[in-house]
DNA sequence: AGACAACCTGAAGTTACTATAGAGTCAAGT
DNA sequence: ACTTGACTCTATAGTAACTTCAGGTTGTCT
């Protein structure tokens, strides 16, 4: 199949698929006489593998090191719950930090109940007179 | 003073007051006779307040749209709520997201309990056979 | 033969910075 | 006067995971 049929089949565009095989998620494939790539079943699974685990909002370093201890399989599945066990940290993180966030968001939203001037505005007076931190930088490739 | 004094009193590196002064979030100030450029009282404020914004993952639309309206005070703080009110929205988005990808995460690993072969695995069985759905664009600036 | 969809490559744009290179400025010490 | 070192300047490239665009080729249908 051409690379059209193949995005169809793994619900992507086919950008993608040329940017992930830049990237060496997938294999450079076959090249039909007109020069348009070729792809077959194992394609299919392999870039619905990899969508699945962006749908899980891992990185590529992630699906890189996941794809590689797959390409083993006499290794046992032990790195494989390694690395999902990290992932799962990972977003853990993000949700604790986001939920603080929120504290802190609704803390001041509540500072502020109407339309009034700004000069009353509590939730300018917080953004002016609040502790101005450096943040801890975050370990999680999530945003 | 110069570019790192205000970066101190800020708590954010030299190299990102010369970035927001390109993305216009700070004014292009005046220069010393040696071409440095020349802060006062004004501008640290104005940098807290856009750092404490950034500390609050408000992006730099958020904070150009907040600080376009600080600057005419005769409008009222409803705008700012509003912005405010989206931000929050966007945060509450990305927690409900991160939470149901924190549950499918738990499903899956939950599959595997041990270090057996990978064909056993049922870690990879999920990755291989789940849905390949396409996600629905978010419309929050959090990763 | 002409139109049109689907394919190709390569480069640039997105966000909010960080990092690097190479050069100029300034104050203190010898 | 000269050197050292800290600080500053500009311009450019890199980060993540794509998307978009420009300009050209291939394949199919009428």
């Amino acid at each position: 199949m051409k690379i059209g049929e193949l995005a169809k089949m793994a619900h992507c565009s086919v950008e993608t698929i040329r940017y992930y095989e830049k990237e060496a998620l997938l294999p450079i494939t076959a090249r039909s006489e007109g020069n348009f790539r070729v792809y077959g079943a194992a394609h299919v699974e392999r870039l619905r593998f990899i969508r699945n685990c962006r749908n899980l909002d891992m990185s590529h370093e992630e699906i890189h090191a996941l794809l590689a201890l797959t390409d083993r399989p006499q290794d046992g599945c032990g790195g494989i719950n390694d690395v999902f066990d990290q992932h799962i940290a990972h977003v853990d993180e993000r949700i604790t930090e986001l939920a603080q966030l929120k504290q802190q968001l609704t803390a001041l939203r509540q500072r502020c109940q109407a339309d009034q001037s700004q000069q009353d505005c509590g939730i300018l007076q917080g953004l002016a007179n609040m502790q101005t931190e450096q943040k801890p930088q975050r370990h999680s490739h999530l945003g």
